[in-house]
DNA sequence: TTTGAAAATTAACCTATGTTAATTTTTTAC
DNA sequence: GTAAAAAATTAACATAGGTTAATTTTCAAA
């Protein structure tokens, strides 16, 4: 959901790649496959040029919640783990077969500086992500869980359209059966 | 409660800010007074030499909600409003008398470059600021309110030491009288 | 040191979401 | 096209936190 294709050019990264030698992999992976693993560490920032992700982890409470999506032209990755080196606990499994473009930190700097050398794109990534998340704290404090979903809908349509059910109720946090009645509520109003 | 200081020391940009007439304002607030208020724009960055602020908004439902606390050696600004120049919905408090650097996004571009021309710095500060809303985004989700105020505590001694109850129920996202029963609560165990 | 204002506590009742479990609908694989 | 699996729905009951309002405690200004 944080779009950086404005930011970083996939196809001139993979051009430049190619000509400078530089290991950047491409990677393909299936539906339902995951490709990063709670416990372990976050080695990558995946552009993901086609398909569609789906970042969870689990709670305290052993259920699954819904960290974020992730479509065509975003960026995925595990901030905590991926900046700080430490075992992240996301997962990140493929909702679609997708195609990504994986940058580990190294690379991430050199394409960064290749890219533009004041790194001003590269820190919008991140502006732009605290941008995101500080709004999305507001509105999980402040809306009930049918205002949530209702926002969800109108705000990310394409990502409504292609997520399961149970998926974005565990994106806004409540049960699938919460979900589904809240919709029944809405329905019959 | 994002720390800044080991990335933009305050001491040197006060002194090269007089050596090159930048205009950098430094601010002294008292106790209630408001830097920032909903409606406006968000202009400055503030670090904070000393003081202790309190940025909350009023949601839908006309509560009030604590976004966050920042104490000396942190940085304090409203990142949507600042970075977009969309108007601002957090009010920034200051809950002690405060002294802080004010700085204009020019000034904060002057002051990277100036002290870090990769910007490494200063992109660290939004990885940091994405990488503890990623986290509050989870514990928001998975943690009853009870284990959400006991971890505050835990987590953030000093501004559980300093902070009213009341204001702590609002990070939190419950009502003054809720945490008061789950202080009773926990208490009687 | 007193006194008024602010903050915290307590209690009774309300509501949204959780839990469990059974049922129906949709999707997937053969 | 059918069977099995996955997803969504529904319902009955449980519970955490909200609401309102009264009471007590703490704090700050005179």
């Amino acid at each position: 959901m944080i779009k950086i294709n404005r930011y970083l050019p996939t196809d001139k990264i993979r051009d430049w790649n190619t000509q400078h030698q530089l290991g950047i992999r491409e990677i393909k992976i299936k539906k339902g496959e995951l490709i990063l693993q709670a416990g372990f560490k976050c080695q990558h920032l995946y552009l993901i040029e086609k398909g569609f992700l789906r970042m969870y982890y689990h709670g305290l409470d052993a259920h699954e919640y819904t960290h974020w999506f992730a479509e065509e032209g975003s960026v995925c990755t595990s901030p905590f783990s991926y900046f700080s080196g430490e075992p992240n606990i996301l997962n990140i499994e493929a909702l679609e077969d997708s195609e990504l473009i994986a940058l580990t930190r190294e690379q991430l700097e050199k394409v960064v500086s290749f890219f533009d050398t004041d790194t001003r794109p590269i820190r919008n990534v991140f502006i732009e992500m605290s941008m995101i998340m500080s709004r999305r704290i507001i509105h999980m404090n402040t809306e009930s869980a049918e205002q949530q979903y209702l926002r969800f809908k109108q705000e990310f349509p394409e990502i409504f359209a292609r997520a399961k059910q149970a998926h974005i109720a565990s994106y806004i946090g409540v049960r699938p059966q919460s979900l589904s009645r809240i919709i029944h509520n809405i329905e019959n109003k």
